[in-house]
RNA sequence: GCCGAAGUGGCGGAACUGGCAGACGCGCUGGACUCAAAAUCCAGUGCCCCUCGGGGCGUGUGGGUUCGAUUCCCACCUUCGGCACCA
């Protein structure tokens, strides 16, 4: 027998898939050739930095698995890659070494892709897309014209997210902690005007949805809270000096009779009107003008006490007509709700804190159901509990707290002072970047016709050069004179282009569906082919994406659905999170340099190795810590392997297929675990060690009857972990094309055994095992029990009170 | 603070529906082969006690339910995620 070469074995197959297409599925013909066994496997795209690194092995070699596993089982598996080449690392890199972000990231891409395929993974080369390539993006520019035509898509002056390092606007999506995501510089609010996906009208549906989809709970619980919808009610508050009513939203319109005060956020548009004339006019701006310096980390900062400034005016409160004070304070925040609050002291912690530092009164309309309320000096914000009743309330005074909302809702509502409302702690997309590296956002700004969209015969609007990527105050597509001046598209007149690119999760919000049919050039895709692929049966994934990538993708979905582009609501049936690899403690990425490059391994050990260890280490939803040693383990399994049954192969070709013995029933057994572990439990470690227990059996007894049968179990089962190697053995048990075998089937007869190990137990406790007839009855079970020496020496003499059997399990003895 | 997940040998982990805790692997110890090494193979390996038959303890901590609990219930501790002035 030779020896276990894996980089030989391994090139000679992956030059077979290739040459063979092995990999590559065509899109169906025509409705006749769709069949309903379609499988559409896809792992979150790699953005194309440098080199793999093992969380990539990690999420694509788990992909793989399920792709040959499907495969095998008579699915039709779609398993495309593509790669997400818009974004800042590149840009930022041409900027400190020189070069250009393009050949940067195509640099990048040449590299992956060489390492994907030396990794063996089984994709479909074909469909390959990228997000900086024209015939892609003139895509996402066309898409994005529909959104602007639809509404969904608008321009307007907004507070946003500034990163001063990156210089370029964020969506909320991407401050963590008031710091940007990317750079970890702390996030500035500035006023700008900026392009908004409409993502809030979906808003409802995005939650609804959930129902239909089959993904962690924890990831549906994280977008829930991201979206944040409450239910309560707006009430108008009237000023008479003005004549003027401002709304304002409450979750607790029980507790309006208590409300003492009215606060309004610094950046609410009628501050400046409000506030003009009265002595405090002067102070009132002012601290307009310093909240507006804070920083979102700053101004968010709970530990900071609360400050506000009294505004001069008064407003009537709708529900008793009590004449109280506005104020202007920080702590209200404009983009939630109306921008303005009730503030009921007694009832809500915020409002109470505010109210003990500037000396405002404290009305107690909610009383606890024992009546003894504490004067509403704990500013205790307790959502409604069991029993609790109004109070100091007038006619609604006595009714338990959720009768009385309603109530009080319906009453203002005949009097046309107030509505149930809903409030969402989601905000608008904002995806216009003021960097190069992306996608042009494919709109002019003429004098006469104002904002102008670029007609469809025109797409793509292709990415201009530029001398310097930094941004300067203005993006750098500004700084192209020649590019930016154009004829506006409806007056023929002098107009500029758009300047700004788009948010790089713009390209990955439909990546998906392009691959569906990845080379048409006259449509992004065809409704047919998305409605056969779509939606994606198991996507795979960082949960890190969980509120970005896997909310964009989903409204995006909602909006090209209710266009007709598509006929599917949600774009990703089943989800699943691998977990971290993790190095010294925190997460494995090339901007902690602490990553270990798939490459060294693969040269050292194969990529065989390299994909049975990273799938071995534990659960692949957990986060594993590296550790090269293991990795030993793996190989050392597979030279094993390949000595065992290559010693089969040579010495026991064919005869009976599966002769009765001790390893057919093993090779069954492993067959159903491997079967329901990746089947059914999507769990890809024990599948792993049972192969594993299977092949140390065959070592025992390489000359056993049933070894042959043992030996080609093994080489399928572990076939989508290490194809190569499983090819190769396969091939020398003389068959051929093992990826394309049916998945083995187990035999339940097979299964069967005639004795089994009778667990006897006394008083719970294990005291002795006998392998015992399959066949006996509880009566007889207990008796052979009784029978053992080991149970007599602790019975001792002592009455059995009773005997618990479980069949082809235990017996245990209940003794005084 | 609120919400969620998780705590099992020296290490990674297994035990799916309440039924043999520690599968499989790493590491370690001893042995075989070898001049030697690598590779490979065999045996052992939770902790403690032992008259070598076996016995006791043991799945974060403390309780509970049960013939029987890593698994179910209650309280607590620790770690890791998410949210956090959202009215």
């Amino acid at each position: 027998m030779d020896r276990y070469d894996a980089q030989r074995i391994e090139q000679k197959w992956q030059r077979v898939w290739e040459d063979e297409r092995a990999f590559y599925v065509p899109n169906p013909e025509g409705p006749a050739h769709l069949d309903e066994s379609k499988f559409y496997m896809l792992e979150m795209l790699p953005y194309p930095s440098g080199d793999l690194h093992m969380g990539h092995v990690l999420n694509y070699t788990l992909g793989d698995v399920v792709t040959h596993f499907r495969r095998r089982n008579g699915d039709t598996v779609l398993r495309p890659m593509g790669y997400d080449s818009f974004g800042l690392p590149a840009e930022n890199a041409a900027i400190r070494e020189g070069g250009h972000p393009r050949e940067i990231t195509e640099r990048s891409i040449a590299n992956i892709g060489r390492q994907m395929r030396r990794l063996g993974w089984a994709i479909d080369w074909d469909r390959e897309v990228s997000a900086h390539q024209p015939e892609y993006y003139r895509w996402t520019q066309w898409l994005f014209l529909k959104f602007l035509e639809a509404g969904l898509a608008y321009r307007k002056e907004a507070p946003v997210n500034w990163c001063p390092n990156d210089q370029t606007v964020l969506a909320n999506e991407q401050v963590v902690d008031g710091r940007c995501e990317r750079c970890g510089a702390e996030v500035e609010a500035r006023r700008l005007e900026q392009w908004f996906f409409r993502i809030t009208a979906y808003a409802d549906a995005l939650l609804d949805d959930h129902q239909l989809l089959d993904w962690p709970e924890r990831t549906i619980t994280i977008q829930r809270n991201w979206i944040g919808r409450s239910e309560g009610a707006e009430f108008l508050f009237r000023v008479e000096e003005l004549d003027l009513d401002i709304p304002a939203f409450t979750t607790r319109p029980d507790t309006l009779f208590g409300a003492t005060f009215f606060v309004l956020s610094p950046e609410h548009p009628l501050v400046e009107r409000l506030v003009e004339g009265t002595p405090g006019e002067a102070t009132a701006n002012e601290y307009v003008r310093r909240t507006a310096h804070l920083t979102i980390g700053e101004r968010a900062d709970p530990e900071r006490a609360k400050t506000g400034v009294f505004t001069g005016r008064f407003v009537r409160n709708p529900a008793n007509d009590a004449r109280i004070p506005v104020w202007v304070a920080d702590y209200v925040l404009m983009d939630y709700g109306t921008g303005a609050i009730v503030a009921v002291p007694a009832h809500d912690e915020r409002d109470y804190a505010f109210a003990q530092r500037y000396d405002l009164p404290v009305q107690e309309v909610v009383e606890p159901a024992d009546g003894e309320g504490d004067g509403g000096q704990a500013g205790a914000f307790v959502a409604h509990s069991e029993g609790e009743r109004l109070v100091n309330s007038a006619q609604f005074s006595g009714l338990p707290a959720p009768e009385g909302a309603k109530a009080i809702v319906e009453w203002l509502a005949s009097r046309g002072r107030g509505r149930p409302a809903v409030s969402f702690r989601l905000r608008d997309w904002g995806f216009s970047r003021q960097r190069y590296w992306g996608c042009p956002i494919p709109v002019v700004y003429c004098g006469r016709c104002g904002i102008v969209p670029v007609p469809e015969e025109d797409l793509p609007v292709v990415l201009p050069e530029v001398d310097d990527y930094r941004p300067r105050g203005k993006p750098p597509l500004a700084s192209n004179e020649e590019w930016m001046e154009v004829a506006c598209p409806r007056c023929g007149g002098e107009a500029r282009r758009e300047s700004e690119t788009m948010d790089t999760f713009v390209d990955s919000s439909w990546y998906f569906l392009r691959y569906c049919d990845p080379h048409d050039d006259s449509v992004p895709f065809e409704r047919e082919l998305v409605d056969y692929w779509m939606p994606v049966d198991q996507y795979v994934g960082g949960i890190d994406h969980a509120i970005k990538h896997l909310l964009y993708a989903r409204f995006f979905v909602k909006v090209l659905n209710e266009l007709g582009y598509v006929g599917f609501r949600e774009p990703f049936q089943r989800l699943f999170h691998q977990g971290w690899v993790r190095q010294g403690g925190s997460k494995m990425s090339k901007s902690r340099g602490n990553v270990t490059a798939p490459d060294e391994l693969a040269d050292r050990y194969g990529a065989d190795a390299v994909r049975l260890y990273i799938l071995f280490r534990g659960p692949a939803d957990q986060d594993i810590e590296w550790n090269a040693d293991d990795i030993e383990g793996t190989a050392r399994f597979l030279r094993r392997l390949w000595r065992v049954v290559g010693g089969v192969a040579e010495r026991a070709p064919g005869g009976v297929a599966q002769p009765a013995g001790p390893l057919t029933q093993k090779a069954h057994e492993t067959i159903a675990r491997v079967t329901d572990d990746i089947g059914r439990r999507f769990q890809f470690n024990t599948p792993i060690a049972a192969v594993m227990e299977l092949v140390n059996d065959l070592a025992r007894a390489p000359e056993a009857p049933d070894a042959r049968f043992a030996a080609e179990t093994a080489v399928s089962l572990i076939q989508p972990y290490a194809p190569h190697i499983a090819e190769e053995l396969w091939q020398r048990l003389g068959h051929a094309r093992l990826w394309e075998q049916s998945w083995p089937a187990v035999d339940p007869a097979r299964l069967e055994r005639d004795t089994f190990e009778l667990v006897v137990q006394v008083n719970g406790r294990v005291r002795d095992r006998i392998e015992v007839a399959a066949k006996l009855g509880e009566a007889e079970l207990v008796e052979r029990a009784k029978a053992s020496p080991r149970v007599q020496a602790q019975l001792d003499g002592k009455e059995i009170r009773r005997a618990v059997v479980v069949p082809r399990k235990l017996v245990n003895l209940v003794v005084a």
